[in-house]
RNA sequence: GGUGCGAUAGCAAAGCGGUUAUGCCGUGGAUUGCAAAUCCACUUAGCCCAGUUCGACUCUGGGUCGCACCUCCA
């Protein structure tokens, strides 16, 4: 039975869809004014686990992403560019499908884009008017009155009277209250036509929160299973959304809330705004991707994350001990996902336990090592299967071990065929005892990064 | 100021009221022409102070420290 950590209760609950075998889930996605950062690869690699723990334990998964195509960010990224807001939201849309394809993070069922359901966005805003939760202010902005929502403050905990304390001193606006936040911007002068909407309030686009909350139900309904999202959409982002969603449709939005922790570098929240980020594809350019989503996973999701070179080059060695196992096993596991998984079996049930108590990945992955132990002991074919399928489950393991093996290598390196050349000379030079040759290759070669492993099937090689 | 989360060995990171987490690093041994890989054995824990209990890293209370949200942010 799965647990979900929901954070709407504050607690750990059991799993039950509204529909038996199916999930409906929402994550907030990327807004597309630039590359994608560890952050982000975080939310994605931990959702795509999410969703693929889903799917392994027999549910029918409809899964959305979606993209935030229009915002202030991006209206004022293009206008510095001086490019087209699509010209660049296209960009940055394609940029991070390939951090995410680099990732093994699967496509989402859907990846609506918000520009494409302004229809429905302000549908919603006028169920919100209509119901008396939204007001259109003397600036022409249109308004959520979050007083007259009950129950506003339920996902964040907070309450009315918090935030009113910690109010901060907030630019001139027609808000009739503070706290309210803005459904439909009304348009200015200045700004291009191409970010202006008609609507019954006049030219405008949509505020942040409503493409969320108009998007989710569109495609799953007025009622779903799981939202998620980085722990810094709880509020105000996803507060917003219970209280537009709730407060058009008059029914419960979500019953489970999953928030994942942040990426740190020296303790702090790797963000934007504090310029202490790395961009996925830097990252990339010296760790290998399978690493990444390694080093991601081998952290609960709800636990903070610190990143540094020394993290990952950990990772690195972790992950080649998985591989090292897999190579070495005779015969060797075939490659690709896709092997039944025998869930009966000791070392499958511990995984699902661990699985199923909130995704505890950390646990899970602590099993692999210990079949890999098994594989290394015993060559235990069983054993080989079981470490890939249920590595598989977590996108892990798929590739082939030679591939991983000679493939991880820091910075360039010989190409492989003078590295056989060596092997080759070397192989020779044992032949007519020539151990201090044999040696001298085996230490040059080192020191190239290459490592040279004798076996009785020969000798194989990989880079440090 | 308000609210919430966390504190585990050299590093990273989990579970658990009493019995080996796991990975890296370190030590000893096996194996190897030498290595690497692997195997076996082992060393390093639970912020502080009280309390509950036969027994607490695990529960309760207090303290200290760290982080996050309250402003765009995954």
């Amino acid at each position: 039975m799965l647990k979900i950590y929901n954070t709407l209760a504050r607690e750990k609950q059991e799993f039950k869809p509204i529909d038996a075998n199916k999930v409906r889930m929402y994550v907030c996605g990327m807004t597309v004014y630039d590359y994608c950062h560890l952050g982000h690869a975080r939310v994605m690699v931990v959702f795509d686990m999410v969703y693929r723990w889903l799917k392994a334990s027999g549910f029918e998964v409809n899964y959305v992403r979606n993209i935030t195509d229009i915002d202030d960010k991006i209206i004022k990224r293009a206008a510095e560019n001086k490019e087209s807001i699509h010209a660049l939201t296209q960009r940055f849309v394609d940029a991070m499908h390939e951090d995410a394809d680099a990732l093994g993070v699967q496509r989402p069922d859907h990846e609506p884009l918000a520009t494409k359901f302004v229809p429905q966005m302000l549908e919603m805003i006028a169920q919100l008017e209509n119901n008396g939760l939204a007001y259109q202010a003397a600036d022409g902005d249109v308004n959520y009155a979050v007083r007259k929502f009950q129950g506003y403050g339920k996902l964040s905990g907070k309450s009315l009277e918090d935030l009113r304390a910690g109010e901060r001193v907030e630019v001139a606006s027609d808000k009739k209250d503070p706290l309210d936040f803005v459904l439909w911007k009304h348009a200015k002068e200045s700004e291009a036509e191409e970010v202006k909407w008609d609507s019954k309030w006049g030219k405008g686009r949509p505020g942040w929160h409503i493409e969320c909350s108009a998007m989710a139900s569109e495609i799953l309904g007025n009622h779903f299973d799981i939202h998620g999202g980085g722990a810094d959409l709880q509020f105000p982002h996803h507060e917003n959304e219970i209280a537009q969603s709730e407060g058009a449709h008059n029914c419960q939005f979500v019953n489970y809330w999953m928030h994942n922790g942040f990426v740190r570098v020296d303790n702090e929240k790797m963000s934007k705004s504090l310029g202490n980020f790395f961009t996925i594809r830097e990252v990339l350019k010296k760790y290998d991707a399978e690493v990444v989503r390694f080093f991601i996973l081998r952290a609960h999701y709800r636990s903070p994350l610190n990143y540094s070179d020394a993290h990952l080059d950990d990772a690195k060695v972790a992950l080649t001990r998985l591989y090292t196992a897999l190579k070495s096993s005779h015969p060797p596991a075939e490659s690709g996902e896709g092997s039944v998984v025998d869930w009966n079996s000791p070392h499958a049930i511990r995984f699902k336990d661990s699985m199923d108590d909130d995704y505890n990945t950390p646990e899970a992955i602590a099993v692999l090592f210990d079949l890999a132990n098994e594989v290394n002991r015993n060559q235990a074919v069983e054993a080989t299967t079981q470490l890939r399928t249920l590595a598989g489950v977590l996108g892990l393991l798929q590739r082939d071990p030679q591939i991983f093996l000679k493939g991880v290598t820091s910075t360039g390196g010989l190409d492989e065929a003078t590295i056989n050349a060596r092997i080759e000379a070397r192989i020779a030079a044992k032949k007519t005892k020539n151990f201090a040759e044999a040696d001298f290759i085996r230490k040059e070669l080192l020191e190239a990064g290459i490592v040279l492993e004798d076996s009785a099937q020969g000798t194989t090689w990989r880079r440090t």
